[in-house]
RNA sequence: GGGGUAGUAGCUCAUCUGGUAGAGCAUUUGGUUCGCAAUCAAAAGGUAGUGGGUUCGAGUCCCAUCUACUCCA
């Protein structure tokens, strides 16, 4: 009997829940709070802050499947999956974790246990890996795992790994330790006995593959190199989930499993070939459907593709996805997004954020494909182009990289279309364009930072801001970073009333004051759930009590607009419909800025019902309601709405007003009248099925009003006693036009007859040279009218406007072919009016500062057209 | 965060090194009648994103700014 996905799954949390785990869900896969990574890509990301020592744990122990994306590092590459059976984007990683709990012992004996008493994995397919030792940390072989293992399996299957594959470490800086890795070999027993499982262990055969890494974290890395121990040593478990399926449906690929294989086989229906027919369609078909899936989780999790950060990484996956079934599988037209129901039907119920939000998932993807199909065809036109003037067999590297970083064109499809014109591609030069690029951004990009310089350690920060702007305040540790060519320090204190920056709303600013000499704070974030306060400069005395005061006006018209930003949500949903969402949202002492989900641009009349709206529950007066530690269950009764992408622990903060019930930790208002008044100040499209909602609150609100007030009267004022102002503007443009369009008929008219009278001397003489009370400039065109019809004229003008000299030379054709050059010409006669000029060979002028040159120049004039 | 590209008629785009702003489609009017984007002729349509600067002259060069696209981190 085989096991399903789903079943694979629940017996790994039920096994963990059976020995006093706590299972919890995954967290969003999109990292809101940590600088240093844009998802999850690993089990451990939410628990971080407690390995950090940040954030105490509210279990020892704990269990789930994490959702995890990954497109960089060392065993991972966005351009290799697929190519193989056994790498993903976005997987799921099941873990097992001991907060200063059990240690090496049990969590080696836990997963022994669960592989082959629970799975039933053939004991004899398993091998484990213990960390070596490395000389140049002076660390020694983790003997303590290898005794463990000793206990479960025979010696010559426990190998000796290298730092490389058996220390594992979250960054440059952090918690980190010696791991121990389980290796699974599912080769058929032929080839088991030609070489033996324990010579493949990592060496890349996809056959003899990780499946579990035990991390056992026992140091800590500081930012000069060195480690310390852990007073508190931590089990950070991972297995990867798909893999885990694959062995035990006896399959070679883990996309043969059925966690892909119901997306396969309609990618395959769709574009009518057979998986496993063709390698390059096979890998094509393969890129879909992980791809799909890493992208449709982002979306479900909040995070729209786009052209930065985070957004761009889905943005580049997704048009990965379409260039792989564009070039291999004939897909012309979007085919992704009609993936979205198949995915949903086999994931909804484990992950229903997905089901929730299949229709905006669709649409984005849908207009996200449409984008990559426009950005393609003016690649191929502009190639097109290329390969029509090229003569050689070669296509310069700096031109295929200027398709590629500016044109957004894959160089991959550059080398095909190349190839298909019998030309090849300079693939050295396009690299060294490459790696400039990646050379300048990296530099650009260098942030370094001290240790934590710790002053109180073991300290765990509280956070007063909910009841009080000022507090008197101990420094608990600080650091000093850099960035760029900015230096600055971070502090964090053991009691703050500072907000950190997160959930949308902006972070506080104020000073810490210690015997009447302040320091200012210039912002506060929050990072991995530390409250870390910027000062530009250290305190002299860092040890001192210092009384820490918010700057108080501006965090009033922060809890304006956040508290108007919930009341708002409320009235959208009123008039709009209960399918409007959240989607992000900023809050700041200016404005505030909302995204929600809704498919048509607001009308303005919804647009004033929904200010209405808010305006009347701002005159109501509606006192707060606070909960800070709600039973998450509790909260949802009270109607409060979970936003996708957003983790929850099962205790929450619930902000009520009246009907609007919100999970948020952000500051508000204690009574909505405060806010005072709410104004809606723009309105419009983000994405597909994405709108955003600017708005202002209290003065800024007055403000804005006052603005347009100003700008009525002052209209009114220039108008005086019209009873209707846009019909009298609408009159004053059209007489304006009309007048405009007089005026420039006239101007046509007086210069025509200008040069009529010029034409009628010409009929005597072909050369005039004279000069005319008219700007010369004006004569242009009709004079170039004239001068077709003339091929042996020559004129020379000149005139003075605003006591500046100018002159102007026309030439008829016969004399321009006699050598005679108006450009050359007009320059000589130039330096009589202390002025420069030129132009072409028929038509030229010249300007200059001396008009009382220009009988000395027009005499010159004469003497050169003879 | 850093780099590149673009912004010209309602739409898609030309305008080589600064020198008379143009084409196709769409629109309007008139002609023709050949059945699905019919065809001929004509007209209308532009502050060249915005703001400065250089120049006799700027769509074109320089600076700033906004917007969009795109690559890297």
């Amino acid at each position: 009997m085989i096991m399903t996905s789903n079943e694979i799954r629940k017996a790994f949390l039920d096994f963990f829940e059976s020995k006093q785990h706590q299972v919890v869900p995954s967290a969003p896969m999109v990292i809101k709070n940590d600088p240093t990574l844009m998802f999850t890509n690993a089990g451990m990301n939410q628990f971080k802050d407690i390995f950090l020592g940040n954030r105490q744990p509210q279990w020892p122990r704990a269990t789930d499947s994490q959702k995890c994306l990954r497109v960089s590092g060392k065993h991972n590459d966005l351009e290799e999956v697929g190519h193989d059976t056994y790498h993903h984007t976005m997987f799921e990683m099941l873990g097992n974790w001991s907060f200063g709990d059990y240690f090496k012992k049990e969590a080696i004996a836990y997963g022994w246990e669960f592989l082959t008493e629970v799975m039933k994995i053939n004991k004899d397919w398993l091998y484990v890996t213990v960390f070596g030792g490395d000389e140049k940390e002076g660390l020694e072989m983790d003997m303590e795992a290898y005794n463990f293992w000793k206990e479960h399996i025979s010696e010559d299957r426990i190998l000796r790994g290298s730092k490389k594959d058996n220390f594992w470490e979250m960054g440059d800086q952090g918690p980190c330790g010696p791991c121990s890795e389980i290796h699974v070999d599912i080769r058929p027993d032929e080839e088991k006995a030609k070489v033996p499982g324990k010579d493949l262990v990592n060496k890349d055969n996809p056959q003899v593959i990780e499946i579990w890494n035990l991390v056992f974290m026992q140091f800590n890395r500081k930012a000069d190199g060195t480690l310390e121990p852990l007073k508190a040593k931590h089990i950070d478990t991972g297995m990867g989930f798909e893999r885990l399926c694959m062995v035990m449906q006896g399959k070679r690929s883990n996309y043969d499993t059925d966690v892909f294989q119901p997306l396969i086989q309609e990618i395959a229906a769709k574009c009518g070939k057979r998986y496993g027919d063709n390698e390059q369609a096979d890998i094509a078909m393969r890129v879909c459907a992980d791809h799909l899936r890493a992208v449709s989780f982002s979306i479900a999790d909040g995070q729209l593709p786009s052209n930065v950060k985070a957004g761009y990484v889905i943005r580049r996956i997704l048009r990965r996805a379409v260039r792989y079934g564009y070039t291999f599988l004939g897909f012309n037209e979007p085919f992704i997004n009609t993936l979205v129901p198949t995915l949903v039907a086999q994931m909804g119920h484990q992950f229903p954020e997905l089901q929730k939000q299949q229709e905006l998932i669709q649409r984005i993807i849908l207009e996200e494909e449409q984008a990559f199909l426009r950005t393609l065809a003016g690649g191929i036109r502009r190639f097109d182009d290329y390969a029509a003037k090229c003569n050689g067999k070669v296509v310069d590297g700096a031109f295929a990289f200027e398709l590629f970083d500016t044109y957004g064109f894959p160089i991959d499809l550059t080398q095909l279309m190349a190839s298909e014109k019998g030309l090849t591609v300079d693939m050295d030069g396009f690299n060294r364009g490459l790696a400039e690029q990646k050379e300048r951004s990296r530099g650009a990009a260098k942030v370094e930072s001290d240790d934590w310089q710790e002053l109180m350690p073991g300290v765990e920060q509280e956070f007063v801001g909910y009841d009080t702007l000022e507090a008197d305040v101990h420094i608990a540790r600080y650091r000093r970073v850099k960035a760029k060519d900015k230096e600055f320090f971070q502090l964090v204190f053991d009691r703050t009333p500072f907000y950190g920056e997160s959930g949308g709303q902006t972070g506080d600013t104020g000073s810490v004051c210690c015997n009447s000499v302040a320091t200012r704070i210039t912002n506060t974030k929050k990072e991995n759930g530390l409250i870390v306060h910027i000062v530009d400069a250290l305190p002299e005395d860092l040890t001192a009590t210092f009384h820490a005061s918010v700057d108080a006006a501006r965090r009033q018209a922060i809890g304006n607009n956040h508290t108007a930003t919930h009341l708002m949500h409320y009235a959208l949903r009123q008039v709009l419909g209960n399918h409007v969402e959240q989607k992000g949202s900023s809050v700041d002492d200016q404005r505030l800025r909302f995204d929600f989900s809704h498919f048509a641009k607001l009308s303005h009349e919804e647009i004033r019902d929904v200010e209405h709206r808010v305006n009347n529950m701002i005159r109501a007066c509606i006192p707060l309601e606070e909960h800070r530690a709600m039973p998450i269950a509790e909260a949802q009764k009270l109607g409060a709405m979970a936003l996708f992408g957003e983790k929850y622990g099962d205790h929450v903060r619930v902000v009520k007003y009246g009907p609007s019930v919100e999970f948020c930790g952000g500051t508000h208002v204690a009574n909505t009248g405060m806010i005072g008044s709410f104004r809606i100040v723009s309105e419009g499209a983000v994405a597909a099925g994405m709108r955003r909602i600017e708005a202002v609150t209290a003065q800024a609100a007055t403000d804005f009003a006052d603005q347009q007030q100003d700008q009525l009267a002052a209209l009114n004022d220039l108008f005086k006693g019209t009873k209707d102002l846009s019909a009298s503007i609408a009159k004053l443009q059209d007489d304006n036009n009309a007048l405009k369009a007089a005026v420039e008929q006239l101007r046509k008219e007086k210069a025509a007859g200008i040069v009529n009278s010029l034409a009628a001397q010409l009929g005597a003489n072909p050369v005039l040279i004279q000069r005319l009370d008219t700007d010369v400039n004006t004569l242009k065109d009709p004079l170039i009218a004239l001068r077709n019809q003339n091929p042996d004229m020559a004129v020379v003008l000149a005139s003075v406007t605003d006591n500046k000299p100018a002159l102007l030379i026309v030439l008829g054709q016969q004399r321009v072919d006699a050598g005679l050059n108006a450009g050359q010409m007009v320059r000589t006669l130039g330096k009589e009016i202390q002025g420069g000029g030129g132009g072409q060979p028929f038509f030229a002028t010249a300007g200059g500062k001396n008009p009382d040159g220009i009988d000395r120049a027009l005499e010159l004039a004469k003497q050169l057209i003879g």
